[in-house]
DNA sequence: TTGTAAGCGTTATCAT
DNA sequence: ATGATAACGCTTACAA
């Protein structure tokens, strides 16, 4: 900046002013130092810029699990455009479900001084976090709630949307409907289990342990299953899935067997493609984005009062997969 | 920082070698030190450090096209596994095909100063990027080769793959062959336009400009164009799709119709469970990023030398929509 | 309209 | 082993 404003003949100031538009420069001045910047190939530093007018980074962080992952790459779009629609860039990272993991990246990016935090929580104590939070920094949740501290969070009704899966298969006359579920400290796999056994209790079908499988990390440990449930001397007529990597699992361990009914949480791509085509219990992926951006930006406009818990309807989607009888 | 040395009694160097650990503290300094950080709780202020250091920011840019495309979303990730092995956070944003888009997040980026640009080009004329890069700014393009400038590069074998795809629709005796594709400004449609007229005429069959669809920026154009291709009096018994959005729209103009052989451009996450299982060209969009990554990151270390052009091979995966006979 | 001086939070240099 | 001081590139506050 310096340099520029030697080659124009003025001061630092004045070249600040005509990089922020400042209106009080006179056309001619302007017009030199705009010159001086275009030979000299200068570019504001934001860094320093940041420094001085205190700490306001215009950055956002962004934590999930997994971007390759089409449900977050889904959330991951749309909170950008809600981001730089408010001129603040994003920074991501994924956390692949490890605690210490998601710990150090938030940690990252709490010392390049984002302003806000995004985050789909690994980790079940967020407890480090609030020095920060006193600090200033907003932090929302998204899809699971934070672990021993209160933030705003957008949820996903997991109970109510595994509950409608496995009453829907109820009503096609399945009474052995299996279960096909992540660990069940992730709060997400734990509330479409409970929504699974809900249905089944409520239809009086006793719950039995051979047909849930739960613990299930990957789509290989969700074919195994399946394979291992149909084996069963009594093998299941239907399969409810609890995510989109598990039912890829379930399809291949299905393994072209279109007699057992499937249902699987999270809409995917090719879903109305296949042979039968997938029923799945979807919802608005951007809108889970979508509102937790604005969560944040209103906090970050200043806005105040107790957090906030917002939770996203689901949908079933009956293709076929779902429809097949027993 | 200064706070954090007065409550421990020392000077605001002795809380800076604690932070950084460098080695010359007394433990019992050092443990002063750290109570007084605890109970601050300070945290290391990036921002203001990396202006000091010498503009090394610890951030790398990744523009692509869309992060919520299975393709970019597995290259964003691939490379944030490289960059985080390195200690440097990952700044992405989604240019949506806009040149103006693309400009507007580089510039942003270097304005925060990323120490390198891993970009997936929308525009055609990267001059802007001129002076970044004699300031020092590393770039590795993705995808598509950068305009107006020289730079790294990785590439697909976009007419190698096409013309594999095609080739192999023409030995399962197809000579009425169409073509979905995107606008041809964009490199990797042209590419795999290209590949796809070679083949033809590798076997001596006349283009029919009738069979080739191109400009297609989405889905809902490609299912438009597939049922006018079906609606012709001599329709095509074969369909060559170049890219994942427009396989979609594809499959979804034949209606179920499997007597239409089909390949498409990108592997699809339930390509092995539509009706026939579908066909692709496939590659390893990971490697693509990570190589990008690697290379960006030999730059960040110093490594002169002229740009480099690396090119993915891809991989014709035959699954049976690619194997339906006229 | 333009310029000067101070300071943002940190690290580098040089003393002690 | 520890500290004082300058400096990073910029903006704010104030002056001319």
């Amino acid at each position: 900046m310096s340099d520029v404003a030697a080659a124009a003949g003025v001061s630092l100031k004045t070249v600040s002013r005509v990089v922020n538009y400042e209106p009080a420069v006179t056309p001619a001045t302007r017009a030199r130092v705009e010159r001086a910047i275009q030979e000299l190939g200068y570019r504001r530093n934001d860094v320093a810029r940041s420094l001085r007018r205190g700490q306001l980074s215009r950055t956002v962080g962004l934590v999930i699990e997994d971007v390759a992952n089409p449900f977050y790459s889904a959330i991951t779009r749309a909170i950008e455009e809600e981001t730089r629609a408010h001129g603040l860039l994003l920074i991501t990272g994924s956390s692949d479900e490890d605690p210490e993991r998601e710990k150090a990246l938030v940690q990252a990016l709490c010392e390049r001084r984002v302003e806000g935090l995004l985050i789909v929580p690994a980790g079940r104590d967020h407890g480090y976090l609030r020095p920060e939070l006193e600090r200033g920094t907003a932090a929302v949740f998204i899809d699971r709630p934070p672990g021993a501290i209160d933030a705003d969070v957008i949820l996903l009704d997991n109970v109510g949307g595994a509950r409608a899966a496995t009453e829907h298969l109820i009503a096609h006359g399945h009474r052995r409907i299996a279960l096909v579920a992540d660990v069940l400290t992730i709060t997400t796999a734990k509330e479409r289990t409970v929504g699974y056994e809900d249905a089944l209790a409520a239809a009086g079908i006793a719950r039995d342990p051979d047909l849930v499988c739960t613990g299930l990390q990957d789509d290989d440990a969700a074919e195994a299953s399946v394979r291992e449930l149909l084996a069963l001397s009594r093998p299941p007529t239907a399969i409810f899935s609890g995510n989109n990597r598990l039912t890829v699992g379930a399809l291949r361990g299905l393994g072209g067997r279109t007699g057992v009914a499937l249902i699987g949480f999270d809409d995917m791509e090719l879903a109305e493609f296949t042979d039968p085509p997938l029923s799945v219990v979807a919802y608005d992926a951007a809108e889970l984005g979508r509102r937790a951006a604005q969560m944040l930006l209103q906090r970050l406009g200043g806005e105040g009062g107790r957090p906030r818990r917002v939770v996203l309807e689901t949908t079933l989607i009956a293709r076929g997969s779902g429809e097949v009888r027993p």
